[in-house]
DNA sequence: CCTTGCATCTCTAGTCACTATAGATGCTAC
DNA sequence: GTAGCATCTATAGTGACTAGAGATGCAAGG
């Protein structure tokens, strides 16, 4: 297959590690490669994609077990329609929980930068944004 | 002092683990605590409220510096506007991309959980909604 | 007072998710 | 075919916790 890519393409293309990438594979978050002849990784565009996923999904701080669970729904698309649901559910609470808490972050930084005019910050609630 | 609490109460009240409270400190993100005459710590509210921003922060991905980044804004209000406007700005730029991604990952499984109906899910967009 | 017992203390070691290094082998271009 | 960078496996190290061991603190009952 002409358009296979190494693990050094992929890591390039991703912005991930290349030890990054072998350790997905070995904890089961990214499917085995096929391998040439001489033992090397051959990727396919599917693993391109799917590894940009997991990188979001670590970078907003969503825990493996988490990334699992939303990978699974692409994984079993013939599963229950039930059994999805729920996951994409649970997932959704959690989205929304986030969605939340950056919004009150994203309102207490443009007041601050917004009432910065006089040279000195009255006064900054970015804790008491954030504390709940 | 009456109202100060102990490392007990500060994590059942933050539902933070009590070694991590202290790691948190030793690493510098909590101040340190005053001593009883027997050596044990007491924390006073302003601890509750920085303890729980430091968990969410952690919680939605944040990293160790831009936490510190963060609660430099907090300790250092008499810092000329100039800087304090740059760091709140480089928090909310990534503050905003967070922002969008969830958004996209948030319409995907609403979109999944409403086209459900049938009794199996057609297609699951996740990752392209993430993947860029 | 003094004990009983749970809470804290410090310190060391283990876990999880990477990340870096070492030494061997693969692959492409002269 | 060989120079040289890429990739391979395997092991060790880092950052951020997390769990244990053994010693001391401290409120409450006798």
């Amino acid at each position: 297959m002409m358009q296979d890519i190494t693990i050094g393409q992929l890591a390039r293309e991703t912005g991930c590690k290349i030890p990054t990438i072998r350790y997905y594979e070995q904890i089961g978050l990214l499917p085995q490669p096929r391998r040439t002849a001489g033992n090397t990784r051959r990727y396919e565009a599917n693993h391109v994609a799917r590894l940009g996923f997991i990188q979001h999904c670590r970078e907003l701080g969503f825990a493996q077990n988490a990334i699992r669970e939303l990978l699974a729904l692409t994984d079993q698309p013939d599963e229950p329609c039930e059994a999805v649901t729920k996951i994409a559910e649970t997932r959704l609470a959690d989205v929304k929980r986030r969605l939340a808490r950056l919004e009150a972050l994203k309102s207490e930084l443009e007041r601050m930068i917004g009432t910065c005019a006089g040279g000195r910050v009255k006064q900054c609630r970015i804790i008491e944004a954030l504390a709940h």
